[in-house]
Parts: structure tokens; sequence; C-alpha cells
DNA sequence: GTAAGTTTTCACTCCATACAGAAATAAGAG
DNA sequence: CTCTTATTTCTGTATGGAGTGAAAACTTAC
């Protein structure tokens, strides 16, 4: 078990607290804080050691974790345990977030759109709905293409920022 | 008060299970839920009545709402009672919860981020979380950028996806 | 000033869900 | 097959926060 420091104690606190809105809960966001900053990957006991969680807690977040595609379990040779880390970039980490995100938020809310639009009888309600769907299908559609670039290629498209609109002469 | 049809009243609740991960809770996004399909801005009293929800809560909620920028209060003529809309626009709704939830999330998170680059000794975690950061001030730039462009012009660079990348030759 | 209408505050209940710890199950070594 | 080691399942507890309803505090009319 290694003793974290307590700046390290602290920013693992807070990646609990921030990373908590986004579907996973705060003690599955502290072991990805943990592994995101361990340079080797870890097992669930040295886990649990660290962060003084249940045994039983973390194997449950681990699987969770895995599901969402924020860890890899690697084994390691001469151990029969699993061994767990993260990508190993950023940009590739955050993809997967988002589009897990997508998979699980914006798309079965986008079927309810779609239902509602059909359903409701009220002639300004569906209206309503209706635009909102418009949103999601303009916003889903880019993302759709962004999300077949690479990353180096997205990355420079970002950091072109607001200037890509006048690049392209659309005002 | 108005009675709900069985399909609005189920689109409210959905509304509310799936935007409660955004900040606001679950009713604070039904009462949204239902201004957002009205023609006409509503009051505390018929909002409580058509959602069944006491009445102190629906006052909470709305200045919770109004507080996000989320809804609006108008005044009726020779009535002394605040009634409520939402934005007219939904791209214009969507561009203030966004502008919120930067506000008070990743603004926040990114200060954490630069503490713990100052602050952390080991040399990795400090490489990691400098990597992290990297990409959200690639993301804050791009957002700032955008948030400046006129709703349009932001429709317009959206519809046009991954071609923008193409036409601007960045591959 | 008082009275009527409206919003805010506060103390309490209740429910969801995170988490612990034990027991059960599975998997690998010999 | 059996012993050891690792993971999963299950049951119970506890904590945070949503929601209630009454009481207090504003606000406007008269």
């Amino acid at each position: 078990m290694t003793k974290l420091s307590d700046k390290t104690e602290k920013f693992i606190a807070r990646y609990g607290e921030m990373a908590s809105h986004w579907g996973l809960n705060r003690t599955e966001c502290q072991i990805h804080a943990l592994l995101f900053l361990s340079p080797k990957p870890l097992d669930a006991e040295e886990i649990s050691e660290t962060l003084s969680v249940a045994r039983s807690h973390v194997s449950n977040s681990l699987r969770e974790l895995e599901n969402w595609g924020m860890v890899k379990p690697t084994r390691v040779l001469g151990s029969r345990r699993e061994y767990y880390e993260t990508h190993a970039d950023v940009w590739d980490m955050f993809r997967q977030a988002v589009s897990e995100q997508k998979r699980r938020e914006i798309d079965p809310w986008m079927r309810t759109l779609r239902e509602a639009v059909d359903e409701l009888d009220d002639p300004y309600a569906k209206k309503r709905v209706g635009d909102m769907l418009g949103f999601f299908e303009t916003f889903s559609k880019w993302y759709e293409d962004v999300r077949r670039l690479p990353t180096p290629l997205v990355r420079k498209f970002l950091t072109l920022g607001g200037k890509a609109v006048s690049l392209l002469g659309l005002n």
C-alpha cells in the first residue's frame, strides 16, 4: 500500500466530487483518479487500502469503470491478480467518456423526443419538442462527424476555434 | 389547474429523469419541462397543482431555475403574482444551460487542475494533471470563441460538421 | 396603520443509493 | 481433487438530499 501525499489525496477527493456528475459515483471516480495518477497499473487490493474503501466495493466499482471503458485490466506476469490502468492519452480518455455519455444519456433522450413528437396531441407542445429534437439532431450529426476524425485532427480543429468560421466565410 | 394528458405527463416525467444530471433536481427539471411545453407563462400556484408538488418547493425550485437563467419571471397586468416562462428559442435555452454548466462545473475544475499542477510533487502525477489541464484549456478556448458567435452562425457551423475540416484543408 | 396575498425559511420525514462486511462462488496451482 | 487466492453476490446500515407543511417574513392595496 502506497501512502498518498496530502496534495494527491486532496486532488483525488476533488476529482471524485467533480466527476460524480458524469454518471459514475464518487468512489468510482476516485478510483479512476488514483489510476490516472499512477505510473503503473494497480490491483484491487492496493486500491482498497490506499483509498480506505471496502474491497468488495472496489471490485464493483472497477467493473463499472470497465463497462464505461474508463479503465483497462491488464495481466501482470507471475500474478493471477488483475491490474488496472487508465488511458495513456487524455484525449482518448475523454473521447471515451463522451461517447459513453452520449450512448447512455443523449441517445435514449433523443428516442424519447421522437416518441413525444409522434404522440403529443397539443400542437404547441409538439412544435416545442420538435424544436428540441432538431437541436439534438444537429448536434448529434456534428458529433458523429467529429468522432470519426483522428485525435490530432480534432485537436487542430478545436484549436482554430472561431477562426474556422471566418476562414470558411460563413459570416 | 390544467389537467395534463397522459402523454404530456410521461414526457415531463422523463424530462425530469434525464435532465437531473445537469445540476438541477428532478422537480426543478419537471417544472422547466412544464413551462417549456406551455404556450403561456404559468404562476407558482398552477405549477404546484399541476405537478402535485408542495407550493414551497415550487417557489424554491423556480428561484433555482432563475439562478440558472432557465426561466424568466414576467409580470402580468392586473395580477401581483409572478408568472414564469422559458426561452422562446431552444438554441438560446441550451446556450444558457451550457454556459451555466461551464461556470459552475468546468471553471472551478480548471482552477483545481491548475492548483494541482503547481502543488503536486510527483513528476508523473504532475504531468498527467497537466495533460488534463491542456485538454480543458483547448476546449475552453474553443467554447469561448463559439460562444461569441450569433446563434444562426453556430447553427450553420455545426451543420457543416466534418466537412468543415476538409474544407479547411486540415487533413 | 391593517388586511390580503405571496414568497421564504425552517424543522421534519422519507427515500434512494453508496458503502461495509460476511458469505458464496469461481478460478488457478499443485 | 483440494487448497489457496480472487471476485461476486447479498444483506444490512447510514447518510445526503428531495420533498412536505406550517410558520415567519415580506409586499402591495386600501
